[in-house]
DNA sequence: CTCGATTGTCTAGCAGTGCTAGAATTTCGT
DNA sequence: ACGAAATTCTAGCACTGCTAGACAATCGAG
């Protein structure tokens, strides 16, 4: 039907399975069942279409960060539920967090004209952190911080940067010293 | 003479110019005189190389961050100097920066046979930050989460996915919390 | 001094990439 | 039923990392 979506879903799948780099035009048209111009039809190129799987999984880390957040109970233990349904997104979704964080996918960030899944993927962080700011200290530079940690913790893991261990001793303290309860 | 190092020397340099993008393997062969084939003399592949670039970064960031940290007085203030010297390595090396972090160079990280160069950087963190890890923390897990920020402060914020305003103030308010004096 | 073998180096090429001009086809309004 | 418009494809460009095989330089032995 709508071959817009049937593309995104399939790049995302491919790279889900295969990773990125097994993303070409090629083998994407081909599964599409449409010679590769076809793609261009409808994105102005590959990276384009990283960045519809972006908005994508950006919607879709948003709506899993509130559900947790929202399932805990008490202010301490929603920040610990955000900090582990976020590593968990990263985890089981490693190629559509990438065409979020990682990858050039053209899109604005921090900006105006950002797109609205990726601001609101960030006031889902901000929703649930801004209690655990402290005082005079600004909600916003505060989930910065929190994500960049949690982003650093979550690419490093992946890459093989940091020993697997030992990652929620890692989610632990770093909830522990960044949130004020 | 010793062409091993003026193939990585150049890379290095082009990286830093105009982007890993435009470090091929062409373009490296040229700029060095030499035909393609030559590099593949040297280095297994571009992986090989990138590696090379790495490990040269990792000995300069470990003296970067060993030069601040023994420079400041007092032990918070040698947080700082740490965390700053770190984010500034970043910024000033960025293609260093991904080749080590971001880039796939075929190296060993966390593991026993781990390059030293790289064992040796992330022990530079750990002796000025074993410290202000508090009690009863580990000071390789709390060196670990306290890269970890760093890292991902320093990609966020390049990629623009982080206004570029308050970085100082992210800095401080992560020392702040992650430090305990 | 010459010759064969060993190095070293280069040319040319493979299979792949993102992307696109222009031809061929299908669809549709008249 | 036909011409126009929209759609889709074939074929190709310039590039990538990498390598087989041809070529040239060097050097030790006779």
């Amino acid at each position: 039907m709508d071959r817009e979506r049937l593309i995104v879903a399939t790049a995302r799948e491919l790279a889900e399975k295969e990773g990125w780099d097994a993303v070409t035009t090629r083998r994407l048209a081909e599964r599409i069942e449409y010679s590769q111009p076809v793609l261009y039809g409808h994105f102005r190129g590959k990276r384009e279409i990283i960045g519809a799987v972006a908005l994508e999984g950006a919607a879709e880390m948003a709506a899993a960060v509130r559900a947790a957040a929202s399932a805990a109970a008490g202010p301490r233990a929603r920040v610990t539920a955000l900090a582990r349904a976020y590593l968990d997104f990263a985890e089981h979704h490693p190629a559509v967090y990438d065409a979020m964080f990682r990858l050039d996918g053209g899109l604005a960030f921090a900006k105006d004209d950002t797109p609205e899944p990726l601001k609101d993927a960030f006031a889902a962080l901000l929703e649930n952190l801004g209690d655990a700011a402290g005082e005079g200290v600004d909600a916003g530079l505060f989930t910065e911080v929190f994500w960049a940690s949690l982003h650093g913790l979550a690419t490093l893991t992946r890459a093989g940067r940091l020993p697997p261990g030992d990652a929620a001793g890692r989610v632990q303290l770093l909830v522990d010293r960044l949130a004020v309860v």
